[in-house]
DNA sequence: CAGAGTTCTGACTATTTGGTCAGCTTTTTC
DNA sequence: GAAAAAGCTGACCAAATAGTCAGAACTCTG
């Protein structure tokens, strides 16, 4: 150990960021085991000591950036309204969840990492809201059925089906690549990937598209 | 290098498999960069040269896995009836995803792991086999929209769906427990994803189940 | 059963990598 | 402006790990 422990000053706090920055992107890249300390100071262009004044492990560091990952991630997961009509509530989520995937790549793959190791790394704290809020919006989709609002359909696999979907479109850039023949994800097919997904999702429930595009 | 260059004998043969096996474990269990020689070694229970002896690099042993995985896969998925109408054919094809996800967790693990790293490790060959089959079914499914037999698609972003939602379900043993609360998944979980999602891609399709279940 | 070929392994090496630390430089504080 | 604190870093170190190799042990064939 060599950090913490002194005081932050406004200083140290841009060195932490410009250290924390590039870890994303090495983790990102190269999962946990992979990622490489020298590899992130490089990028972040200090000496590989200065990342050890400031975390004083690889495990460390890692927990920093999954922190911010995860608060960005249930930051934009936050409102839901119980007024709201089903159709304009699952578009909004859908369209949310697509743009956080185009907005932040690296972090939407370092979360699916962690999803696929079990969340190793992640502390209990931050697992309950992922978890809560999912079932939150579980409980607002059986209300729905019960009223007769939408089809019948399970809401887990139901969010599950739009959550693997962005997520894995998210995390596919080369894949969609080597598998769909395209060279990269611009903005235009992320808003067909969330009308696609919008379009199909509805008609899962049985619902008709409020207002925007109607092709899937 | 160490390996390859003398002759195949049966004990050989079986040693191999035992390596191989281990292998494929501990792939799974930690990805390439976070797999050990060592701990390959112990899983089969042999020293570690031994393991030098059938495969010269951690990258040659994870070849042979990989190309073993990528066969099952490919495998699986070469059957397409082209007169047998839309519904029996997705039906079957999502059955046979999820059928080959419930049987071979590892192999459909490390398929996955592949696949977020962009294919850093696989063959052109066997990368072309993979995106072949995946055309073929687009191509069929755009002349179901022609032909007026089934509801206006993106044949990717549907297909995209049935393949994240079965990988993601698969690779999500641990986030299975940790977001929906199971302990583990059993042939009933799967049994019911798949209906669920047969019943969705259906419905999306604006077409009626076949004959099985139709609870969603 | 003898010799050739194959299989196996303990002991080793080379390299990579996370982490430390003493002391230098810069910034802040009084 | 000097003492204290924070920031910084080159040069190390210890541990881990992939890979090597000489020769022992085993298996098969004629």
């Amino acid at each position: 150990m060599t950090a913490t422990g002194r005081k932050i000053t406004p200083i140290g706090n841009r060195r932490r960021d410009q250290i924390l920055r590039a870890a994303e992107a090495e983790f990102e890249k190269y999962g946990y085991e992979g990622a490489r300390i020298q590899r992130i100071a490089d990028l972040a262009e200090v000496p590989k000591a200065n990342v050890h004044y400031y975390f004083a492990s690889k495990s460390t560091l890692y927990d920093a950036v999954l922190s911010n990952v995860v608060d960005l991630w249930n930051a934009a997961l936050a409102p839901i309204d119980a007024d709201a009509d089903p159709a304009t509530v699952l578009e909004d989520y859908i369209r949310m969840k697509v743009e956080l995937t185009r907005l932040y790549p690296a972090a939407t793959r370092i979360f699916a990492q962690e999803m696929l190791g079990g969340w190793q790394h992640l502390s209990e704290h931050l697992k309950r809201e992922t978890r809560a809020w999912t079932e939150h919006l579980a409980t607002e989709i059986e209300n729905w059925i019960r009223q007769g609002r939408i089809l019948p359909v399970d809401p887990f696999h139901l969010i599950f089906v739009i959550w693997a979907t962005t997520q894995h479109y998210a995390e596919s850039g080369t894949q969609v690549k080597s598998i769909y023949r395209k060279n990269s994800l611009t903005r235009q097919d992320h808003d067909r990937l969330a009308d696609s997904l919008v379009t199909m999702v509805l008609r899962v429930c049985g619902l008709e598209p409020v207002g925007h595009d109607q092709r899937a």
